[in-house]
DNA sequence: GTTAGCAGTCGCACCTCTTGAGTGCTAATT
DNA sequence: AATTAGCACTCAAGAGGTGCGACTGCTAAC
């Protein structure tokens, strides 16, 4: 799963064929259920063995919908994308093309538009992955051109120039629960008898956390309790600190004042892990309103109140298995908004995810370039200089950086 | 500026008188310019001289349209405020109050809508301040009950609660810029040579802040440099931290080593003060959408993309000078949506401001209810155990809570 | 298998007409 | 002098009708 840095020119290959190859892990796995479940009804073998012609008439009408969000017509067919034959004949097959469930029309004499159905099958197999334009490659490469300081700040980012570079709505979600191995622990005395606790670990620094000291310690007391701190959790991992009770003997013999720090601190890795800790960001959530299938009110109520349903938010980006890349397309997912579609990658720095990021648009979004962006952003972090980021590297490369000319 | 918690029939008094002398006080002071500026215009003097009659036929007007938010009829006034006088009569006190600026009608034969000009005239003087109801009560109550550990998580219950009540859209300012007391300073190392900044204030623990070690410091040399790093900041407020050089001659002559380290935690110390270091928490963004004059999308985008602009928010909410309230309606701040008011309100705890807390909803909002929520937000607040909040405190009292019956 | 031609469908924009909820004005009433 | 009934007038909004045009499906010829 490590995401290899070519030249940009073999980048490009790299875009489509590993989208291709997770593809077709996709169609051997779990996910061919998630996703195949509504082809089942009707034959799925049909699909294999539509005719060429066929599949690029499906094309475009897709392509079409996608940029001008409107039924799509014989002629427009004909006109832009298949001159050789005439309208009539692209009518059999839009017909065709109907009767196997990969369009509809809204009314009799108005002109196609593409099914759900449609959509998985063009973003499966019928569409094409351009690259980035040099403009793109470069406002993303700014985002990430200074020194980062926090995983959170990177999240944000990526957030934004997600949502910039597609206009649509971007989420980002960013998993604090994984289980990390703990590098170091410290107590902090605050005022009155609270203290912080900050946890470093291998991806990030937890430093939210408050509780509540003993009574009665003092500023020497909690040096001993620091080192002692540091010698029951560090190195291990905050999976280990499920149970409370376990060592309890343990810590009588040594130090029987510590029994109640000592729960307390497992008490919050415990919340980190099981509650998940994870924070969720959305940019440009008004963005959807640009487009014409989102005029309606209703239509849009209910996308920005999905939008505001955080834990949904996650739960849709995470559950993806261990794909790089995954696309959901309409009710595909309960949580998704009416008439939208979710893209979502993984974000990860020196084989650690960090969060999962993606763009939720209309149905009709266009996939390639929101593709295009996200597997760029991956790269960019992927190879991003691991010590800026409080996370252990190998070799301190510097990010590669390409100009305009 | 000392909120003070009587018990709560007394209470309901207080509302109302409070902020009856602050209305007082800001006409005579600098808001009179700021709020009355569109009053100069025409006769303001005229607004002093309203007969009774009209007075209460404005308020009808305004309460009918806060209501419904369609445009109010004669007949309407008649049957529900005023059934002692014919609709004629009516009729001529509107065209009247419409000649002083106060109605428009948006066709002639409509009824009347109030103007900005109305809304400010009865937010100053002519609502009814009622006390909230028990369930109401309750569920502040409920938000503040139990142990508060950072004012961030104030900040987002404030946020969510006041959204909760009130059906619009809450926006909260946590301002951490405010020139605080530093109580505790600490370096705490963390892996490669970053290390984290964790400052102590009397309101607030700042702990987001990532130096660069100097080269080759051990444990040992954290430990001291936390000695001196104390000695040097501790009792001291944040503005005294300006200049990097002033103090420069006598670092040198102390611990040479520790130039770099001051250097760097006085620029954090800046970063925060200068740039302010806001949050800004915006809960419950859709429900604008609920609203029929939002209906329209270009409206909604309005709404949504002036809702992004996380500094304007922070401007138009802390630009409140010692107001506990401030009301600012319609296009009386250029950063407001179209059509929409902002009341918000100071959120103190023991005399020091944490937050400014507000609404922003349609122009047509129920201002009393608005007032009455942030008003016992502010008040529960004002009297909440210090200690729970990292806050030194003088008695520990434990917040009074009203059961239902 | 492909295509020209034609009949048929239906959304949409445009028009007119009617209705009714309002008003302002005037003259009578208190 | 203030109030009110009555009436003429205005205008938004909805209902119904019409024509246009953008499509399709079908059929018969190529």
């Amino acid at each position: 799963m490590h995401r290899a840095m070519p030249s940009r020119g073999a980048a490009k290959e790299s875009v489509a064929s590993r989208f291709r190859r997770e593809l077709l892990q996709r169609c051997s796995g779990w996910r061919t259920e998630r996703y195949c479940a509504k082809w089942s009804d009707d034959s799925y073998g049909d699909t294999m063995n539509i005719s060429e012609r066929k599949r690029k008439i499906l094309k475009a009408v897709v392509d079409d919908y996608i940029e001008r969000g409107q039924p799509v017509s014989s002629k427009d067919i004909c006109s832009t994308y298949l001159p050789d034959v005439s309208p009539a004949t692209v009518r059999n097959e839009l017909s065709a093309l109907e009767s196997m469930g990969f369009l509809s029309q809204p009314h009799v004499s108005s002109g196609r538009i593409p099914t759900q159905r449609a959509f998985r099958l063009y973003v499966d197999d019928l569409m094409e992955l351009k690259p980035l334009s040099d403009t793109d490659i470069q406002i993303i490469d700014s985002y990430f051109d200074h020194k980062l300081t926090s995983v959170e700040e990177i999240t944000r980012s990526v957030a934004q120039v997600i949502s910039e570079l597609t206009n649509y709505t971007s989420v980002v979600v960013k998993e604090n629960g994984a289980d990390m191995k703990i590098e170091k622990i410290k107590v902090l005395e605050l005022l009155g008898d609270n203290a912080l606790v900050v946890i470093v670990t291998s991806g990030e620094v937890l430093k939210d956390n408050i509780i509540t000291l003993p009574k009665g310690i003092d500023e020497d007391g909690i040096e001993t309790a620091n080192k002692w701190l540091n010698k029951m959790f560090v190195g291990k991992y905050m999976s280990e600190f499920t149970d409370v009770s376990e060592p309890m003997e343990q810590i009588t013999a040594e130090f029987s004042g510590f029994r109640d720090l000592y729960a307390q601190i497992v008490d919050v890795i415990r919340k980190i892990k099981q509650h998940g800790d994870k924070d969720v960001y959305t940019t440009g959530r008004s963005k959807i309103l640009d487009y014409p299938e989102y005029t309606d009110v209703d239509r849009a109520k209910d996308f920005l109140t999905k939008l505001d349903r955080k834990e949904d938010l996650a739960d849709m980006l995470t559950d993806t298995n261990d794909l790089e890349f995954t696309v959901k397309i309409g009710q595909e997912d309960d949580n998704l908004p009416v008439g939208c579609s979710l893209v979502s990658a993984k974000i990860s720095i020196n084989d650690t995810t960090l969060a999962n990021a993606g763009v939720i648009g209309p149905v009709r979004m266009d996939y390639t370039k929101v593709i295009g962006v996200l597997e760029h952003i991956g790269t960019i972090l992927d190879n991003i200089k691991a010590d800026a980021l409080l996370i252990e590297g190998d070799t301190p490369k510097k990010l590669k950086k390409k100009k305009g000319h």
